[in-house]
DNA sequence: AATATAATATCAAACGTTTGCAATCGAAAC
DNA sequence: GTTTCGATTGCAAACGTTTGATATTATATT
């Protein structure tokens, strides 16, 4: 059925093995005979079998992404920025959405492994250095290549890329209450996860530079959803003594909060300030016009990939590698200007 | 380095055709050898090798998914489909995003079959039913299962599901006449898409039914992409006589018609009124409000996987298999109410 | 006790490549 | 006319599985 090296070394009369220097550009072959195997090959519309070669090789060309939710618009960029160097290079990615399922990551990290491909970037669902070690201990037996996105490795064993999560959110709260916002809550997505946890800790610790209070009422975490938003931002509008503003674990997130306080007539900036996180492509467009912090995502899924590649080809320096960007805050219009001269001053943090 | 099933055979001590049998749960080993052998692979940590075992078996489980924008919403959820069932039926997906890139397409689909997937899904970047032969012959030369996602195949060779993107043109159109917009324009993707096409066509025989006259300069076709909305946007409103509704290739497009609008001003729905494809997530936030032909994304990705997986293990009842789903208009903030006693009688299509 | 039968285990080929080593072949060198 | 050398080419093993055919063993049957 499907034609193979021999039926090519057949029709040119010569062995397969010539058939497959020739084919690769080995050296070592007549110019002549090389000619004739390309045109067989050709004729007879060979195509390599690559399960075949990834078997002698030991490689595959091939390498898995891992993401919780390729619904959420910062993942497709991250992914297209993967697969765009994967592909300049000549590797084919296999793609893995676990909806933020654990066990789904972990069948999923298996088959990959299974299948052999030759490095895996990963964004965990749940934070490596705060888990308790026996649940993602596997991460830390996969010997392949693997480059953590968003998240750190809990034995520093393996390189990571992200961008400063707490200086992220340092940023966006700071950048609330220097608009004059006072009543400041957090709405977090995944408890567990860690680009939510650093967050967090980066709003708790302006809080602390300001002098201002942490309200434990006002920390609130679920989903990356934007339903989720919409349902906590309810739950602390019906406080005894309500936010003024908010900062959220993302940008989907925001969105569920902006539609609440739509719906509740408040006005935004007015009266309530949000800040997300990410600057998906979304909060860009004039009728959003999120506050948010950016992440530069397409440059960091190709960075990811680079650094996976890297080390597959052993080209890293040392193994290892930490990168960790400059998050950046991006001004809208679901916070208003700083006009107010509260005269505070910001303690080092 | 990794263990094989040979070093179970040693440990085990018997022979690694008993080995594979045992871990395969195959009939004929004893329940006694079978559980030893289950042990010893699990101390030596063993993982079975996919690429040897697709070798044999000539099947990967693995499937392609080709498609020409990841970033556009729409995409995103046909992926999660799909990739739902694949991971239910123990298959993996390899993510292959053209960036509506010709060539691009090509060397997937070449890489997909050298890494002998068991079956390809594909958005043709180009609209096979008019697309000259020589262009996309490659696609019928592709003997693996595959199924065709919104797009029709050249030579009906290829099971394909698609919404009714006439109908929704049509639709879509309808609804702006019977809202009492009379100059109407359309504007569009890629000209050479399938989708795109089939809307255009839609549109135009809506106009035809309600016997208003079609202006070719009310017809503009570029990219999916919002940019180019607004770029036509700006173009068509520059015309002597310029339109007072539009009807767009797809949700990303409208978006930027709408910041177009914005910008100048104009006002929406009460002086333009905006139609888009797809039915988006954030077509449905508040902020938003996009009237729109739904597509059931997420059921027509895994329908399309089912589809192709049925046709993979032969399931399918005599090969080809077309599916065709029901657009359905979702009535938004963009487009007026029917408050005008126009008189108007829709002629059969 | 000898034979038939069933249960279990092994052998060896096959899947389609790559590649170290050995073999061949001309021609150049003596 | 040998010898030697370099350029080509071929041989065969290896990669890690699966599986049909066969061999072995234990049990049941007479």
């Amino acid at each position: 059925m499907t034609v193979t090296i021999k039926d090519i070394a057949r029709v040119a009369n010569c062995s397969y093995a010539t058939v497959s220097r020739a084919l690769n550009n080995k050296p070592g072959i007549n110019a002549q005979t090389r000619q004739r195997i390309v045109n067989v090959a050709g004729q007879l519309g060979y195509q390599p079998n690559a399960i075949a070669r990834g078997l002698v090789m030991q490689r595959t060309h091939t390498i898995g992404l891992v993401i919780p939710d390729i619904v959420n618009p910062f993942f497709p960029e991250i992914a297209r920025g993967v697969e765009d160097v994967a592909s300049d290079h000549g590797y084919t990615v296999f793609l893995c959405n676990t909806n933020w399922d654990q066990t789904k990551e972990n069948v999923y990290l298996k088959a990959l492994q299974e299948k052999r491909v030759d490095g895996i970037i990963i964004t965990p669902s749940i934070d490596l250095s705060s888990a308790n070690g026996t649940d993602y201990a596997y991460l830390n037996e996969i010997s392949l290549p693997l480059v953590i996105f968003s998240g750190q490795s809990s034995t520093g064993g393996h390189s990571y890329i992200e961008i400063d999560n707490h200086r992220g959110g340092f940023i966006a709260t700071k950048h609330l209450i220097e608009a004059g916002y006072r009543r400041i809550a957090f709405i977090g997505g995944r408890e567990s996860s860690h680009s939510n946890s650093e967050r967090l800790k980066g709003y708790k610790s302006a809080l602390t530079s300001y002098e201002i209070p942490i309200d434990d009422n006002f920390i609130t975490n679920h989903d990356f959803y934007s339903e989720s938003g919409y349902a906590l931002m309810e739950s602390l509008l019906s406080l005894p003594n309500p936010p003024d503003a908010v900062f959220t674990g993302n940008d989907i997130i925001a969105l569920g909060v902006l539609e609440c306080l739509q719906k509740r007539g408040i006005r935004v900036p007015e009266d309530f300030g949000v800040v997300g996180f990410d600057n998906i492509i979304f909060s860009g467009y004039p009728q959003i016009q999120l506050t948010t912090i950016s992440q530069p995502q397409y440059l960091m899924g190709k960075l990811a990939a680079e650094i996976l590649l890297n080390e597959i080809n052993g080209l890293s320096t040392k193994g290892v590698r930490k990168t960790i960007l400059e998050p950046e805050l991006i001004i809208r219009k679901t916070t208003r200007k700083l006009n107010f001269p509260y005269n505070i001053r910001e303690k080092s943090r």
